[in-house]
DNA sequence: TAAGTCTCCTGTAACGTTACAGGAGTGAAT
DNA sequence: ATTCACTCCTGTAACGTTACAGGAGACTTA
């Protein structure tokens, strides 16, 4: 075996430890103190003295030192990481940027760090969820596109591992999550739709496997009957649907003598798709027909003032899942926290006053909520 | 001090080492052989035997065992983790995601993650970068949004770390990045604006201080030279202005005898707000005026045909950016490794043939190049 | 037989951190 | 003087991994 006769180095000044980066280690010689010492005054431990923590303080300030993140990682269990898992589906117009966004902004404050992982729901129910749970690649998961009985909820349940959705299940299952609140921003379109003076309506919903799919259903149900209204079933297309699919599918609706005459979205794009297909009918928006859109940036209310808009806020999304997490991973925050955001529907905004040709279809009174 | 009598446990069968996680340990007890030769025979050592190799692979698959990323880390000093950081400036309907898609998707058959994290130009050129650096937070940086003196390519060239750009600078430096032909774009369209018959053109290009801005200004120059064009210049906008600032502009230009009758836009959102800008003074998209758009989904090909479109592909910039930095990490790649997008004009797609109506407008050959 | 040369395997140390079990020094109470 | 409590600090070990320096055994060569 090997000998390494300098257990203990015997000159005083030694060479950096190999990389230039300075380590508990070193604060610990340039103060001459112990390792543990320094550690413990970094970490405001009750048994250092507070001369001694101001000055372990300022030394390690004035190094740029930052904790070795393998170095805690491996001693505490902890990664530190936060994963996001985004499915492969087509995604629209940047939800998840706004969604990615909104969670490092609320993470840069912190020691967490947010990695991106995709997922393919249709060829695993898991996908890298049970891999993160068993590599310990993360202290804490999120997740959107909730099933109603959602395996991947389930599974960190029984697990133990902190979690947190955008959308909830109706499993019963208590855990953080933020969420739309999809069946009140269905009942305020219909009535929307109604005090336009629109009596026959259709709903282009989320994909049926999403459990949002059955919270707008129920809203749109729950609207028409109050408001005594008809609705309209459109084909099997729902927002995920392509383009052409859908338009083709409300132009043949359109032929129907009992055609509808409005229209509630449950996406942007899907909402183009719809005015695109009436249209292609000869009908025209805001005359013949309403359209009701939830979205997520402000671009259509812009350019298509006609079409009124719901906002769903992605970025507040994520900040609200950013600090849920953290909360639950530091046990400072219930599982049963959660965040059902109120549907807006929001007035079409002025236009600047030199382009009033822009200014088409009625105005509108203020949202209904 | 303590005494701790245990050092070599007396009992053959122990527990299990605290979590239920498999690691090196319980491999090598398992099979009977030493640590350091299971680590060698899952890394495929030269020197371990055949036979043993293949039965610590199989133990190791058994027991679903993956390297402790911590262990690996502190001792390798490689975290592997790719970091990418991103502007919180705007950003054009999810050109981010479709690159967070296309280096997760690139990333997810190998050992590195992604971790994404945000950055204010304004506030600090550099940003998290230097703390990346000096946390050696990350193996690799991506970034995009590159100045045509880019000071974290500098900084980072000057570190010898890592890392690899979508843009490029003007500075000379070899480094390894993907970009979009901005120039070869804007030339191109010129040319397609000539061939529909239009004469008096307007850029609405980048913020000037991003590099491509400077690419797709020269491509304009040199297409309206070479076509004997005239160019107008707009006012103080660009991708990145309000809806409204631009659309006001537009709409002031447009009143102007020598209005433009062509324009080429560097981004979707900005040629809507163009045509709303246009179509506010009356104007016809098709009869009076034309717009090229470089975008990055198919959304506006698809309900506005009228509008001419180049698709800049960011998922497969992703994807070449996540090899391309793996490889500068591992030492396969060389630094002068770059890609340069040929753009391509696309011709607007056929509709469904029960929606005639939509194909208004022209119909157009093929591509410019 | 002895030395040399392979092949295949091994223990130790170290990366940077924190939990643990003390321990030196001071001052107060017995 | 001894005990006790308190404050403030310390060394050791361990997390899981890999680099390093061997070393046992078989086989070849002189």
């Amino acid at each position: 075996m090997m000998t390494h006769d300098e257990t203990r180095p015997d000159s005083a000044a030694d060479q950096p430890p190999s990389s230039g980066r300075p380590t508990l280690k070193t604060i610990a010689r340039l103060a001459g103190l112990g390792v543990t010492t320094v550690s413990r005054a970094l970490h405001d431990a009750p048994d250092i003295g507070e001369e001694t923590k101001a000055r372990v303080r300022r030394l390690a300030d004035s190094l740029g030192y930052q904790p070795n993140r393998a170095g805690v990682r491996l001693r505490t269990g902890r990664s530190h990481v936060i994963a996001l898992v985004l499915a492969t589906e087509s995604e629209e117009l940047g939800i998840n940027s706004q969604l990615i966004y909104g969670i490092s902004e609320a993470l840069s404050a912190s020691t967490y760090q947010l990695v991106v992982m995709m997922h393919d729901p249709l060829a695993d129910p898991l996908g890298p969820i049970r891999n993160i749970v068993e590599a310990g690649a993360a202290d804490g998961i999120l997740f959107a596109r909730i099933e109603p009985d959602d395996a991947r909820v389930r599974f960190l349940t029984e697990r133990g591992v902190p979690f947190a959705t955008h959308g909830r299940t109706d499993m019963g299952i208590v855990h953080p999550y933020f969420d739309f609140d999809n069946e009140a921003y269905a009942e305020s379109a219909v009535q929307r739709l109604a005090s336009l003076g629109r009596r026959r309506l259709a709903l282009v919903g989320p994909p049926p496997h999403l459990a949002y799919a059955r919270h707008m259903a129920s809203g749109f149900c729950r609207g028409v009957t109050a408001m005594k209204l008809e609705s309209l079933s459109v084909g099997p297309i729902d927002t995920d649907s392509p383009h052409e699919h859908i338009q083709a599918e409300i132009y043949r609706l359109m032929q129907r003598r009992d055609r509808p005459d409005g229209f509630i979205s449950g996406s942007a794009v899907a909402a183009l798709s719809v005015t695109a297909g009436a249209e292609a009918a000869g009908l025209v928006l805001g005359r013949d027909f309403d359209v009701v859109v939830k979205e997520s940036s402000d671009l259509f209310r812009k350019f298509r003032p006609a079409i009124e808009t719901a906002r769903e806020d992605f970025r507040a999304a994520g900040r609200w899942l950013a600090k849920a997490i953290v909360g639950r991973i530091e046990g400072t925050a219930d599982a049963s926290i959660h965040f059902l955001d109120v549907p807006r529907i929001a007035v079409s905004e002025q236009m600047p006053e030199q382009i009033p040709e822009r200014m088409e279809g009625r105005r509108v009174g203020d949202g209904l909520r």
